[in-house]
DNA sequence: ACTGAGGCTCGTACACGGTACGAGTCGGCA
DNA sequence: TGCCGACTCGTACCGTGTACGAGCCTCAGT
């Protein structure tokens, strides 16, 4: 009964071959990998949303029949698990020497940039176990804080609440552009029931556009609250 | 061509019969409405979560047939909306009279609760579109802030700061009890890896289980920032 | 040179899922 | 009586994840 794979095996061991090409077939696709897979899928995830991901559409882009992902990947889970974390790798701070402050914006809006930058990611995180590329930022979310004088006692729920704060910004964001028509729905549905809601509607709170300048002046009251006194 | 629904018309402007039931059929159940379909939903979604909800299962519930359902209710995503607001409502602030951290922390907090008891709901809310519930919450932590003196240009932030701590907060929580399987691999992978994530091991980041007091701490820590100076 | 064992690929098949279509029922009204 | 509209539902279609098992191709050991 063939091993079949347990984990993490799809690594590969064989292609002693290397320099020879394999003289029929035509070029067409290098050999099924983990790692093509996980690229592949993120292709699509940008294209197509995490609905536009299907095991066949996955195959069918990397040139092979569908049961044969599945020799590299557990299931379809696993698949999103892959394409998250390889999407949110950090690579540290701009130079040298900030404050931590600055340090912690610097990282924040980087994970929230590269989460926009896969829209889908954003979503799916929370559900999905941390992966070794989070769990990074988490550790240096925990250094600086305490580097910075923030109590023992608070430093959990200090990085809580900026996991918290960066979790719903960038979730509600990413699905919030989504599509135009639901935009272009609500906005008549507010205006409709702008007597209703009269306070939000005065101070256009559904219409703001600035994201951006939102969350970084958001994450400032949050670091405002949070620094030791 | 009959009309067919166009969006809320699933109403029940029928059964004129009021008195009178069907003297065939043994008893069984009461019509279709769309409220009837709501309710089953949600019962269906807590009992097993968002994968549960089938329309299958949903119509079997109901003792009707599937495509019964369909005369009330545009499609699956329909559901989950009506399903979602219908869960959400607000009663205010228990008595009288509090300051307005007091009111804004209840409410935050009776949010947080209410998705809680759904754990479902928590991640379908800020992909769908906003309900009237919700606008509500909006509305009233809008008035509040404003009354509390919070400059006129930073009460949108305020507002979205708070939402985003409160999503964050509770998906997290929400998606991170559902099994207790992942809770075990996660802390085997975690002790396995403590040598990698030193600070947040020691610091036991990923193990405390106080969520409750963690949210209202750190919402504490947020309004303290987001206080008028 | 032959054989057998994996590592790897893939076609087929199954059990579901959402929902389009159109036929059927029933009650009230002309 | 005939019709119409509100409502119900069976059937059918297509798309999904994945179990199963048959088929490679390469290499180790003989």
């Amino acid at each position: 009964m063939a091993a079949k794979r347990s984990g993490a095996q799809g690594k590969r061991p064989r292609r002693i071959t290397e320099g020879l090409q394999p003289v029929h077939e035509p070029r067409s696709e290098p050999p099924l990998s983990r790692e093509r897979i996980v690229a592949t899928a993120v292709e699509l995830l940008d294209a197509q949303g995490v609905d536009g991901l299907t095991m066949r559409r996955l195959a069918d882009r990397l040139g092979s029949g569908v049961m044969s992902l599945y020799w590299h990947v557990d299931n379809k889970e696993d698949v999103f698990d892959l394409a998250l974390d390889s999407v949110l790798e950090y690579r540290g701070p701009p130079q040298i020497a900030q404050d931590w402050r600055g340090e912690v914006v610097h990282m924040l809006e980087d994970w929230r940039a590269s989460m926009l930058r896969h829209p889908w990611s954003a979503s799916l995180l929370p559900r999905r176990a941390l992966g070794p590329n989070i769990l990074s930022r988490l550790e240096l979310l925990s250094k600086t804080l305490s580097r910075a004088g923030v109590a023992e006692a608070d430093v959990n729920v200090a990085i809580w609440s900026l996991w918290n704060y960066v979790m719903g910004a960038t979730i509600t964001r990413a699905s919030f552009d989504l599509s135009d028509d639901d935009r272009a729905a609500g906005h008549q549905r507010l205006t409709r029931l702008s007597e209703r809601y009269p306070t939000i509607e005065r101070s256009r709170l559904l219409l703001d556009n600035d994201w951006d300048g939102a969350f970084r002046k958001g994450l400032g009251f949050l670091l405002d609250g949070l620094s030791p006194r």
